[in-house]
DNA sequence: CATCACGATTTCATATTGTGGAATGGCTGT
DNA sequence: ACAGCCATTCCACAATATGAAATCGTGATG
């Protein structure tokens, strides 16, 4: 019932998964019951592994009983493989951009349909872009998802389309397919790519997709601003440090 | 070998946490044979669990098939309850500490007997203190653990020391109970603690605690700066900073 | 090129393990 | 005091995860 790419999947991880995810969903901690509706779990099913998602501090229970997500998750989550090290690499690259362009810097992964902010580094200035590291947004409506869709190729891009429908989060948001391969191409051609409040409102970013010494795709680096302060003249700064950071990361240019 | 706390737990959660935990053990993707060794299950096991947990995207597999951490436990990480709105609701206060002070500002969980970093505001200087969200620091060599020990009271210091044994990171560290007790219990009285090179040669700190509308300890605040650089005449700042999150966090202060 | 060695993967009979219906416990509001 | 609503525990049952052994892949070696 469960699971598509694998017929060999435990039972009780998916439950135990869904219930994290279920967690997850809300704002705020939840109670048993609802997690029972949420999953279509027995709410004596749910509460057994709950009961052992706590043993091991995925999860925790407010003073209330209430279930919440437990810091074992964040532990593991920033201890991700070689991230560490690109996080550790790329941050003072991102914070000299940072104060050089006085905005916000962000750091991208793919995971998916979507990119996943893990590292940023945030200007004083009272009025920024603010992004939780964490938080994530479909590849269609940020700068550096459309690289990385342009950098996996047509066929991915309909793929991607046809999957997710490409929902509008704003009027400028593209929804059209050939309009996304348009855009997705030209930006891989130039190297870095735009984002015209595509996202957000009032948000546009200029993006550029780092890469490893095997010369795959490691993440995406992107500046972002409240688009009436946006520079196109920012973009050599973006590329320039991109390319710094790849360049630690083991990656030899040639092209 | 199991459980302590909870007379339930289920297995299979119990042996998949065990894997997780001993992948993240790791700086780089392990095999399936070590992973067996090193949590002494029988490899078709570890084979099956680890597939359920991929399937998941709990886990990735790197080209060459060996185990990583996945990115489904970042995303699962920062969206940790009620944290994200202390995240939210902090972060401003923060960077505008960081920015009136110049220094890097981190917000710090508790979490067992170590504290864990959640969020951080870093300065636009050449040199300033790096710490990377998610990493972890023992309590009794941070200005803040030192304050949840001291608000946990005596008794839970007696037990962190002797669960601990209180090892040494720099020749500053503390290392006996009595010293102990007695920085806790006046970091408490002053409402401010100090971190004097304890943790890290030449980094010094100042934190303080951050309460929420129920009066319990929400998270700490702190400040780090190169040893030389720090100011006392920063600790009113920092107190002024912590009160202002708790006040949003709806704490109303007494005393 | 054939053979070997070692680790990953799959298979499968088995009983251990998790399941969920029902009963119990605990709390809140009336 | 009672009713209603959840959370929690119990327990007979069989579905589920288990692990020994067989198979597959792959890279090294002669």
């Amino acid at each position: 019932m469960k699971d598509s790419k694998n017929g060999t999947s435990i039972q009780v991880i998916d439950r135990a998964a869904s219930l994290l995810d279920a967690i997850a969903r809300y704002q705020e901690p939840v109670s048993l019951k609802v997690l029972g509706a949420e999953t279509g779990l027995h709410a004596s099913t749910a509460h057994r592994i709950l009961g052992s998602l706590v043993g091991n501090r995925f999860v925790e229970r407010d003073p209330a009983g209430r279930y919440r997500l437990g810091l074992r998750l964040l532990q593991l989550g920033v201890r991700l493989h070689s991230n560490i090290d690109l996080r550790a690499v790329a941050l003072p690259v991102m914070e000299a951009l940072r104060d050089k362009l006085g905005e916000s810097v962000n750091l991208t992964l793919r995971e998916g349909d979507v990119v996943v902010y893990i590292e940023k580094a945030t200007p004083n200035r009272m009025m920024h872009v603010q992004q939780l590291v964490g938080s994530r947004a479909p590849l269609h409506v940020t700068a550096v998802g459309k690289l990385m869709l342009g950098a996996a190729g047509d066929e991915a891009i309909r793929g991607y389309a046809q999957r997710t429908n490409l929902p509008a989060y704003t009027r400028n948001t593209i929804t059209t397919i050939a309009r996304l391969k348009d855009e997705c191409s030209e930006a891989v051609q130039r190297g870095y790519a735009l984002d015209n409040e595509e996202a957000e409102i009032d948000v546009g970013c200029i993006g550029v997709l780092l890469y490893d010494g095997t010369g795959n795709v490691a993440a995406g680096l992107s500046v972002s601003a409240p688009i009436e302060r946006r520079r196109m003249a920012w973009v050599d700064d973006v590329i320039a440090a991109g390319q710094q950071i790849s360049a630690q990361l083991g990656h030899r240019p040639q092209t």
